[in-house]
RNA sequence: CGGGGUGUAGCUCAGUAUGGUUAGAGUACCUGGUUUGGGACCAGGGGGCCGAAGGUUCGAGUCCUUUCACCCCGACCA
């Protein structure tokens, strides 16, 4: 391509609204332009990367024997009443009705689809594993889209979608799936981490999430400084403590505790560390029909992880409860513990089971027990995992130790189970001809949001720099001076042969200076940049290496040859 | 969906408290000239229903009402 003839709107001023680095550059740089909150439009150089992308994932599910198909970008609503999922989804479905009056929604994703698709045609356990994916346009018209191509109304998402016979050849593919996503990750030049992920209200037997590693990442994953155990924190669990702190001897006994009621005040009155007390997390939970306060109880140095909470609880939501709420069920904040009290329902951290010698509110006003073993109720109440892990904490599965990191989920794959195929009633016939539902997994890879996550980790203050695997075009000759006839037939010159090789290549022939034309090219990040210039007359030109910022200086007869070696 | 903010040239923004020439700057764009190794310089030029609709006024970018859009914090996010 000829950089005067290509539509490469690139700027000086990055957009006001844009943070991050791959909203800033990718706009500056002339690849995206926004039409409307979280809608964007790819201009050529965005729709040559994400080609390149979706190349790799094409060739690693073939691989692995996914098929391709498309659906329908438009679906009819009928099917999402059928599954449930048109109430679950709520207005993150867009919905609108044809002329005939006909409901229909712009597909957020494919399970639906998919499995009717297969239904009734997909009819023998003899045709299964079945491995089906597409490439395309979702719309979820989210509350607040932000960040570019990070979190867009509209996205590019490969979905893919496996019917299995049973529940081994599901782990079976799940594990294929997982390696080709990494494999695909790897490709793509990305640091990442397969992390264990919340499973959900959805329930299933599992799931994973791909996250690339970057601060701007929305979610926070603990990771393991020494084996591969990675989880993000809504799912994450810590291995047994390796030092715990000496308890205090105390018999058991209601002790007066004046105006005491953080566990800062509470350790610091009894001068003991804050493993030994019992701190009460009281919240609303929310379910289909009606709301209840809960009370989670765990020890005073954990912290409550919600999303284990609400699964604990089976709700579907958490709120704060106010104070107000409490006092009218007879509850005393700040003063609230375990023993004797049962105003509310009480969700206890498995760490708490069997604990001794705690100290823990007395459901009286300035009173705390001393002493308590919560052996008491153990038989009794209700145990589950509900902290949050905290940095340092021990690895579950090793001796390392686990510290925080952000992520962008890239990918989730899940291990479904028949949720769908039963709502729906797609069943084949099993070798002693049962109907049986489809057993299932799904998998999906943000195509457009790879793209923003290259560029969250390999950009400087100058611009992207694209990956070999990902850049829009691999070389950029740049011809200094286009007045210059001896840079500019040099520059044709190489720029003809490379496109004979089928090298990617961006001849600049505009009629620019040096520093605009470089600033230009660093903006844009092709990966290698052929600067004929000045020192042609020495018969020299410079090979620009964006990665390393560094100029190599090549003989004019050698560049092709030297092109072709290093991309 | 709660709270806050912003809409003026392609882009980044002044101007709005206190209404008053023909609405500005930088950048980008067009012409000519100079320049040619890190986003050049000089001269000239084109480009605006001041988000939209009503209203107040002799007069509205500026005041009032309504509305729309976009952004930020939070909630939400298979």
């Amino acid at each position: 391509m000829r950089r005067s003839r290509a539509f490469i709107p690139t700027s000086k001023e990055a957009p006001s609204d844009a943070s991050l680095a791959s909203h800033i550059f990718l706009a500056r740089a002339g690849f995206i332009s926004q039409s409307a909150a979280g809608l964007y439009n790819y201009m050529p150089l965005a729709k040559r990367v994400i080609k390149k992308i979706e190349t790799i994932v094409n060739e690693e599910m073939s691989k692995v024997g996914a098929q391709e198909v498309e659906l329908s970008f438009v679906t009819p609503a009928e099917l999402w009443k059928k599954s449930g999922r048109i109430e679950k989804f709520g207005k993150e479905l867009l919905r609108f009705k044809d002329r005939k009056d006909n409901m229909f929604v712009l597909g957020p994703t494919h399970e639906e689809m998919m499995v009717e698709l297969i239904k009734n045609r997909v009819t023998s356990y003899k045709n299964l594993p079945l491995n089906l994916y597409q490439i395309k346009t979702k719309f979820r018209d989210e509350a607040r889209p932000r960040f570019g191509l990070m979190r867009g109304r509209e996205f590019i998402m490969k979905d893919g979608y496996s019917f299995h016979a049973s529940t081994e050849d599901l782990d079976r593919e799940f594990e294929e799936m997982e390696a080709a996503y990494k494999r695909i990750l790897t490709r793509l030049g990305l640091d990442y981490r397969v992390v264990e992920a919340d499973s959900g209200a959805i329930g299933g037997s599992g799931s994973k999430e791909l996250m690339v590693i970057a601060d701007s990442g929305e979610d926070t994953i603990a990771i393991c400084s020494k084996c591969e155990y990675g989880a993000n924190v809504e799912a994450a669990i810590s291995g047994e403590r390796k030092e715990v702190p000496e308890a205090p001897e105390a018999e058991f006994n209601k002790f007066s505790t004046p105006d005491v009621k953080s566990i800062e005040e509470l350790a610091a009155f009894f001068k003991i560390d804050a493993y030994y007390t019992v701190k009460c997390v009281a919240k609303k939970l929310v379910y289909e029909n009606e709301s209840e306060i809960v009370l989670f109880f765990l020890r005073g140095c954990d912290n409550l992880q919600e999303v284990k909470a609400v699964n604990a609880a089976g709700a579907l939501e958490i709120q704060d409860a106010s104070e107000e709420e409490l006092k009218a069920l007879g509850l005393v904040p700040g003063f609230i513990g375990p023993l004797d009290q049962d105003k509310a329902k009480h969700v206890i951290d498995t760490s708490l089971k069997n604990a001794k010698n705690m100290v823990c509110g007395a459901n009286e006003l300035d009173y705390h027990y001393v002493g308590a073993d919560l052996s008491v109720i153990s038989d009794v109440a209700y145990f589950a995992d509900i902290s949050e892990v905290n940095a340092g904490d021990s690895c579950p599965k090793c001796d390392g130790e686990l510290s925080f990191t952000k992520g962008i989920e890239v990918g989730h794959i899940f291990k479904l189970g028949t949720t769908y195929s039963e709502a729906l009633k797609a069943e084949y016939l099993d070798e002693n001809g049962k109907a049986q539902p489809f057993i299932m997994g799904t998998y999906g890879m943000g195509i457009s949001r790879l793209v923003a996550s290259v560029i969250e980790q390999h950009h400087d203050e100058n611009g992207c720099i694209w990956t070999k695997e990902t850049a829009p075009y691999m070389v950029n000759i740049m011809v200094s001076n286009i007045k210059d006839e001896a840079q500019m037939a040099a520059g044709e010159k190489l720029y003809k042969e490379l496109q004979e090789k089928n090298v990617e290549v961006m001849l600049d022939d505009r009629k620019e200076r040096f520093g605009f034309k470089m600033k230009d090219a660093e903006l844009i990040g092709f990966p290698y940049t052929v600067i004929i210039g000045k020192e042609l007359v020495n018969g020299n030109v410079q090979v620009y290496e964006r990665f390393t910022t560094e100029k190599t200086a090549v003989n004019a007869d050698e560049i092709l040859s030297y092109v072709m070696d290093i991309i």
